[in-house]
DNA sequence: TGTCTCATGTAATCCGTTACATGATTGG
DNA sequence: CCAATCATGTAACGGATTACATGAGACA
């Protein structure tokens, strides 16, 4: 019902694609969700040992390193999680607040801050491409791939927009630092 | 130096366009920073307590809904505050990660989550020609329309990005549930 | 041998929303 | 006169990060 029902979302997510540490989780969903999700050491490990007492995750041995595996009742619980409405998160972007205020950091310091921005979204659309190439070369996890490409796209579309963005917004601020 | 300096700068910001209420800053925030930023009564009403024993801000009555003012000192401060590095906060995309996980729920879902989020941008562009119009319709403040342009802007390219992946994905999907 | 990565866990802390309480003012 | 809006404030709660503590195994 709450908001740690996402992370529970995330966590047997990533085990229904294959049995995982808690710390291999972690890698995983910081390295192919990195641009859309985050989760740390502090919530997954509790999480892990909810669903463990629930039997929705076992693990195989007893060993430290021993991965997490889902369970059938971890994947009924994942559908049931994953037809709940989308919670919106309230909106926090602090480029964009400076700029709305721009006028007290003047034109310059702005432009700056749009050409970090800027080269930010290029780097991201090269992590996407790299991402791609990591998916394509997974073979076993293929039914899961369209599903996979939908989330890069949208990171590419919106690293897209950024960019031409960007580029508006730059010469907007030209024009405005330096009047004809 | 924490992220409560980002209300701080919200607050201060607001107040440095023009005096106001708590209660038309939360107004005013939701309105035409609602795309991209947001602040709850909670933490407004305690800002500018706060920022008032600081004579960062002052009202000019005692009485109950006389508005605050941004003092030169308040205006210092808010310089600083926007001067100060952006702080990325932790992505969290509910969508993305229930098509992430779209195997569990089947093409058909999944199609149409992303409708939903194609008509919320539909209707968030609609929303920017109106802040548009309300924009142009303040001479007041026409040093700071270039600003705020810019996050307008930024909203418009987002949101058409969004539109253009909702299509793509769709065909997608389509694709992916009705195999030729 | 010593350092790095793997691996787990928890306590402190913080930021922020939600909900509640209160009351003045306005307009139908 | 009653409902809606304006206006302020605070207490409770919750979700999440950060930091710390611990220790095993790898490898140079």
């Amino acid at each position: 019902m709450t908001r740690t029902t996402q992370t529970e979302m995330a966590v047997l997510g990533g085990l229904s694609v294959a049995p995982m540490t808690g710390y291999a989780l972690r890698q995983a969903i910081s390295d192919v969700l990195g641009h859309f999700w985050s989760e740390s050491f502090g919530q997954i490990y509790p999480t892990l040992s909810q669903l463990e007492s629930q039997g929705r995750v076992i693990r195989n041995g007893t060993e430290r390193s021993s991965p997490y595996a889902i369970t059938q009742a971890g994947l009924e619980r994942l559908r049931e999680l994953l037809a709940e409405p989308v919670q919106q998160v309230p909106p926090r972007n602090g480029l964009l607040l400076r700029l709305f205020f721009g006028r007290q950091l003047g034109a310059e310091v702005c432009a700056s801050l749009v050409r970090d921005a800027r080269h930010d979204a290029v780097g991201q659309l090269a992590g996407f491409a790299a991402i791609r190439e990591e998916i394509a070369s997974e073979p076993d996890t293929e039914l899961e791939h369209p599903y996979w490409l939908l989330t890069v796209s949208a990171g590419e579309h919106a690293a897209r927009a950024a960019i031409a963005w960007a580029d508006v917004a730059l010469a907007a601020l030209d024009e405005n630092s330096a009047p004809t």
